[in-house]
DNA sequence: GCGACAG
DNA sequence: ATCTTGTCGC
């Protein structure tokens, strides 16, 4: 895949935001929701946003951190000139061209990805962690601080670990996720050759002292340039 | 028609 | 997402 252009995932797109919905409603139909990366995964990735110049500049990073250990390995940084607004349902679209930039620049493919935001728990079942997976054939899972569409399926217990099914129009789309106590619950949902039970498990094996699962958090440091985050290479 | 709405 | 200080408490 050709990842300098930073348009590589619309080639069949119009422009338009009706477009953008049924480029979503096809891409959705190849998202794969059975297990299929190396397990235990020896290296894993965290993928986030963040923005510049009062937004005229995207910054994606990307981190590595081992499978085991949860040490990270590296870190990277990629800047483009940011192409459309914010639009709820359509934000692959604004921060994929990023995304994509930022893996170009790591040294080694990861055998699992967690991206900051929805997987398949999205209004057409392509949140950005499930368009992204598609598109690059990485095994995805999406992880975000809250919902975009369904309801929770049940009541959320306060320990640690706690879930509940995220359901929208009579099935489930992920989870609510209770990874710390007293902390609001992440919406983890699979994005790609990853299944439902196995997101939600993946993410409570990365989860360390902090809400977020340590992939997203790390680049989640990186990519809102926190004190403290780990230096880019 | 009204309200909600990942980052 | 981003703009921003202090403050309360598991």
């Amino acid at each position: 895949m050709d990842t300098t252009s930073g348009t590589t995932a619309f080639e069949d797109w119009d422009g338009s935001i009706a477009g953008a919905r049924a480029l979503q409603a096809a891409l959705a139909r190849k998202v794969r929701l059975e297990d299929d990366f190396a397990s235990p995964p020896r290296l894993i990735a965290g993928f986030d946003v963040g923005f510049e110049d009062g937004g005229e500049t995207t910054r994606a990073a990307a981190v590595l951190l081992d499978g085991d250990s949860a040490e990270l390995r590296h870190a990277c940084v990629a800047r483009v000139p940011t192409s459309m607004p914010y639009v709820p349902g359509l934000l692959s679209f604004r921060e994929l061209p990023a995304l994509f930039a930022a893996l170009a620049l790591l040294p080694e493919t990861p055998d699992l990805v967690f991206v900051d935001g929805q997987g398949i728990a999205h209004p057409r079942r392509l949140g950005i962690a499930a368009h992204f997976g598609v598109v690059t054939g990485l095994p995805c899972i999406g992880v975000a601080k809250k919902p975009l569409v369904g309801t929770a399926d049940g009541v959320l217990g306060d320990e640690r670990g706690a879930r509940v099914p995220l359901r929208h129009r009579g099935e489930q789309i992920g989870w609510l996720l209770r990874s710390k106590p007293i902390c609001l619950p992440l919406v983890v949902s699979p994005g790609h050759r990853v299944s439902m039970t196995t997101a939600v498990e993946m993410t409570m094996r990365y989860v360390g002292r902090y809400r977020l699962p340590e992939p997203t958090r790390q680049a989640d440091a990186v990519a809102s340039r926190r004190p403290g985050a780990a230096p880019v290479v």
